[in-house]
DNA sequence: CATGAATGAGATTTCATTCAT
DNA sequence: GATGAATGAAATCTCATTCAT
C-alpha cells in the first residue's frame, strides 16, 4: 500500500474510533487515551496524524456531517417524481435519526461549539446549506414540472429541515411521547398539503 | 436582608454567573473558578450552595428552561382570539431566540447532554411537554371556537415547536442565510394555512 | 448552671461527638462540620471552645485514654488477693478491647501522630506509664505478700501490657483466627506460670 | 534498561519515596506532590503507575510488610537448633523495630486503617498469619525434637508476636523507659521458660 | 512510523478557620 | 454565647501534548 493510502486508512481508523468514543462517553468525557485504545493504536500516533484534539474533532465533524449528507443524496437519486422524491427525502431524514440515533447525537454534540469555534460553525453551516440545497432542488423540480405550487424553494426547504430536526429533538428527549411512524406520515402530509396547487 | 433570603439570592447570583460563563466560554470550557470570578464570590461558596458542578448545572437548566416557559405563558395570557394567540405564541418563541440568542444557545447546549445525563433528559423532556401543552391549549381553543379545523392538537403543537426549534438552529448556525422577519411571517402563514377550515 | 459548668458541659458534648466521628469515619475522614452535626451544634461554636482541630483532638485523646485508664483502676480496686487482682487486670484489659472495639481503635488512631506531634506522643507515653504503674503495683503487692517470685515489676508490667496490646491487635486484624476466651485464659496462665514461686 | 523493567523500577522508586514521606510528614500529612518531589518525578507519573492514592498506599503496605516478612525468614534460615532459632526470631523481630524504627512505624500506621479499609485489614491479616506460621514452625520443630514441651504452637506464636509488637509500641511511645537489650533478653527468657520441659 | 513514559497545567472538590450578625 | 455564610489554601486526579527510543 502506498504511503498516502496508509495515512488515509490510519486517519479514517482513528476518526471512526473517535466517533465511537464521543457516542459512548459523551463529547467531553473521552480522552485521547480512550481513542487510542478504541482504535487499537498508541496515543502517540494520533498526534502524528492529527495536529491536536481540535484538529481530530474537526475531522470527526466533517466525517459525520458528510456521511449524513451522502445518505440523503443517495436515497433520492434514482427517483423522478418530485412528490415521491420529497417524501423520500423527509422519510430518509427522519429515519437517519431513528436508525442511527447515536450518530445523530454525535453530530448534535458539535452544536455546543458553534459559539466558541468559528471553524465548527462554518462547517455545520456549510452542511446545512447543502441539506437545504438538496431539498430545494427537489422542490424546484416539482414547481417546474407543475406539480407543486410556486413557493420560495429555499425558504420551504429551511422549514422542512426545521420540522425534521425539531421533531427529531423532541423524540430524542422522550421517545414515549411519539409514535414515530405517525409523525413521519403527518409531516409528509403537512408538506404535501402546503405544496398542493390550489384547486380552481 | 433576612438570613434565609441570602441563600436564595446567592444561589440565583451564582446560577446567573454560570449562564454567563457557559455563554462566554462554552458549555465545556468554563471552570468553577470562572463562575466564582464572574459572580464576584469565592470558589468555595459555590460548593457551599451547590453539591457539585453537575448540581449547579441542573439548577442552570431549570432556570433557563423555566424562564423561557414563563415568557411564553405570559405573552399569550391576555389575548382571546385563538388565531392571534397562536401567532403571538409562534412569534414570541422565535423572538426569544433572536433577542436572547446567547440565552437560547445555553438552553440548546443542554440538548447535547441527554445521552449522558438522564436527569438532564428528564428535565428537558418535562419542559417540552409543558411547551407542547401550552401550544396545544391554544389550538384546542381555536378548534372549540370553530376557527380552526379539527386536528390532533398535541401533534400539531409538536410540529409548530419543531418548526421554531429547527429554524432557530439553522439561524444560529448562520444568520446571514435568513431574513428573520420573513421566516417568522412564513411560519405563521404555514401554520395558519394548515389550520384553515376548508371552504365549502 | 454557672458559666464554667456550661463550658465544661459543651466541651464534653463536642469531644464525645468527635469520638463518634473518628470511630465512624476514621481519624482523617471527618470534618468539623461532621462534628458539629453529630454534636447538634454549629460549626462556629467548636472554634469558640477549642483553639483548632488539633486542640480538639488532644482533648479527645485525653478523654479516651483517661477513660480506659479509669476502667482499669476501678476494676481492680476492691480485690485484695494479688493473684486474683492481676487476673482481673489482664481480663479487664482484654475485655475493653473486645467490648469497646471502636473505642480502642480511636485510641489506636492517635499512634499515627506520635512522630509528628510531640504532644500526642507525650500524652500516650504518660498513659502507658500509668498503665504500667497500675499493673506493677499489683505485682509488687504480690511479691511483698510472697505469692509471686521476685521480679522486676515494671519490666514484667511492660511485658503483660505488651501481651494484651499485641494480642488485641492480632484479634482486630482477624477475629476469626482466635477464640478470644481461650486467649484470655492462656495469657493469664502464662503470666501466672511466670510469677509462680519455684518449688523446692 | 529494557522497557518492561522501567515500569517495575519506577514503581519501586515511587513506593520507596512514599515510605519516606509517610515517615517524614506522617501517614495523613503528605501529598502526592510530596511523593513526586521526593521521588524526583512529576506528579502525573504517579497516577500513571498507580490508580490513585489508595492504590499506591496498598503497594506501600505490601512492600513494607513483605520486607519485614522476608527479613524474618532469612534470619532463621540457616539455623538448626530450635532453641537458637526461636531466640533469633524474637531478637530479629525486636531488632527490626529498633534498627528501622521509621520503617516499622510506617507499617504500624497501617494498623489504624483496618476499620476503614477492608483491603488493608485483609493484607495485614494475611501477613500476620504468615508471621505466626513462621514462628509456629520453629516451635513445632522444637516440640518434635523433644527440646520444647508440648504446646499449641500457633497460640504460643501469637503470644510471642504479641509480646514483640506490644513492647515495640511502648518503646516507640517512649524510648527512655526501656533498656532495649534488657527487654530483648527478658522476653527471650520468658519464652524459653515457658517452653522448658518440666524437670522430673 | 510507532510507542508509551513523562510532564505540568488545570479542574473539581474539601475543609479548617474567620467573622459579621 | 451562638450561628452559618464566606474564604482560600491545598489536595487529588485527569489529560493533551511531547519526545526519547
Amino acid at each position: 500500500m502506498p504511503r498516502t493510502e496508509v495515512a488515509i486508512e490510519r486517519k479514517h481508523q482513528i476518526v471512526k474510533a473517535t466517533v465511537e468514543c464521543v457516542s459512548k462517553y459523551g463529547y467531553n468525557n473521552f480522552s485521547m487515551q480512550d481513542v487510542a485504545r478504541t482504535a487499537g493504536v498508541s496515543k502517540g500516533i494520533i498526534h502524528y496524524y492529527f495536529l491536536n484534539k481540535d484538529d481530530l474533532m474537526m475531522s470527526v465533524l466533517e466525517h459525520v456531517a458528510g456521511d449524513i449528507e451522502r445518505i440523503l443524496q443517495t436515497g433520492t437519486k434514482d427517483v423522478n417524481d418530485p412528490v415521491k422524491k420529497l417524501e423520500i427525502f423527509v422519510t430518509t431524514c427522519l429515519n437517519i435519526v431513528r436508525e442511527t440515533k447515536e450518530y445523530y447525537q454525535v453530530n448534535m454534540d458539535f452544536w455546543t461549539q458553534i459559539n466558541q469555534k468559528e471553524e465548527v460553525r462554518l462547517t455545520i453551516s456549510k452542511h446545512y446549506r447543502n441539506f437545504r440545497e438538496t431539498c430545494a432542488k427537489i422542490i424546484i423540480e416539482g414547481v417546474e414540472q407543475n406539480v407543486f405550487k410556486k413557493v420560495d424553494a429555499t425558504e420551504l426547504a429551511s422549514a422542512i429541515i426545521a420540522l425534521v430536526d425539531g421533531i427529531s429533538l423532541q423524540w430524542l428527549f422522550d421517545e414515549t411521547e411519539f409514535n414515530y411512524d405517525n409523525v413521519v406520515k403527518h409531516i409528509n402530509e403537512m408538506v404535501k398539503a402546503y405544496l398542493q396547487k390550489p384547486v380552481h
